[in-house]
DNA sequence: TTCTCTGCAAACGCTTTGCACGGAT
DNA sequence: ATCCGTGCAAAGCGTTTGCAGAGAA
């Protein structure tokens, strides 16, 4: 998938075809989710936000789809945070930002060459991780504001 | 500290005494654990090696002793694998390289100013966290030598 | 029928918490 | 006596596994 290329939700179900996973219900929502919120979800936010909609749905699923996903390099998951996995739509790579605050996860597109190495000092190199922690934009206005107030 | 200075391990008293921390034995030999191997240990390692010193040590000590350090600035966990937490000794900002085969965490020293950025589109940065993933040099040292064998 | 997907329940493993003992001041 | 470090035991919580029923081919 290119940069600026969007996947309509009505191509899902080839997009999963193409990767070679038969596109059930199930998966289909999953992908949907993924795709549709770019707030890299752990399990238990897709659960929650699924659940409504397939009140029959199982975490055990969630867990069978992405690393299904992740298996067939659809999604990958994000090592951020220490005590739950995050999953992260494969796009162009991109870094991340962790705010410490709202724990929100955004992506940062860099221009690093780090990036898109093949070796360093020796070691061969599948994949490159980058992300940063801090006080997002957002958080750092509602801070401003408060201070004002009080 | 400063690249190229090196901590004698009577020093290290004092190193704890300077941070605000009381110099306890088992802290002395966390402590000294983590700075002697560079391997980022995970709580069950640093367990294993120091139960045959300290036969009553408990995980709870160290639990306890490295969220302390980390809390006073001596150590950073690092954030690479997903299921359980791994320390580093904080030295210069630095990166990492996970080997997917052997585990082991490497440190790489890089020249690239992501890792002294004060923000990033707008985000306040406090930290930033950069690994690689692939197969290190001794592995693949060692699959060579297993492909001239058969 | 056969194979795969789904999902309940239990197991698992790392981490945290509650609490009491004991040493230091 | 008080404070704080230590460590056992239990709880907590995200994830994985075992297995059986449902559904697709």
């Amino acid at each position: 998938m290119k940069e600026g290329e969007t996947i309509s939700i009505g191509g899902l179900k080839e997009l999963l075809e193409s990767k070679g996973v038969k596109p059930s219900y199930q998966r289909l929502r999953i992908l949907e989710y993924i795709m549709k919120k770019n707030t890299h979800p752990s399990v238990d936010t897709i659960y929650k936000a699924l659940y409504k909609k397939i009140p029959t749905l199982s975490k055990t699923t969630i867990y069978n789809t992405l690393s299904l996903f992740e298996k067939k390099r659809i999604v990958r998951s994000v090592t951020i945070l220490d005590n739950e996995l995050r999953y992260d739509f494969l796009k162009d790579p991109h870094a991340h930002f962790l705010c410490l605050e709202c724990k929100e996860v955004y992506d940062i597109y860099l221009d690093s060459d780090l990036l898109y190495r093949d070796f360093i000092v020796g070691h061969r190199v599948n994949e490159c991780h980058i992300h940063f922690r801090g006080i997002c934009k957002n958080c750092l206005e509602n801070a401003g504001r408060l201070e004002k107030i009080s």
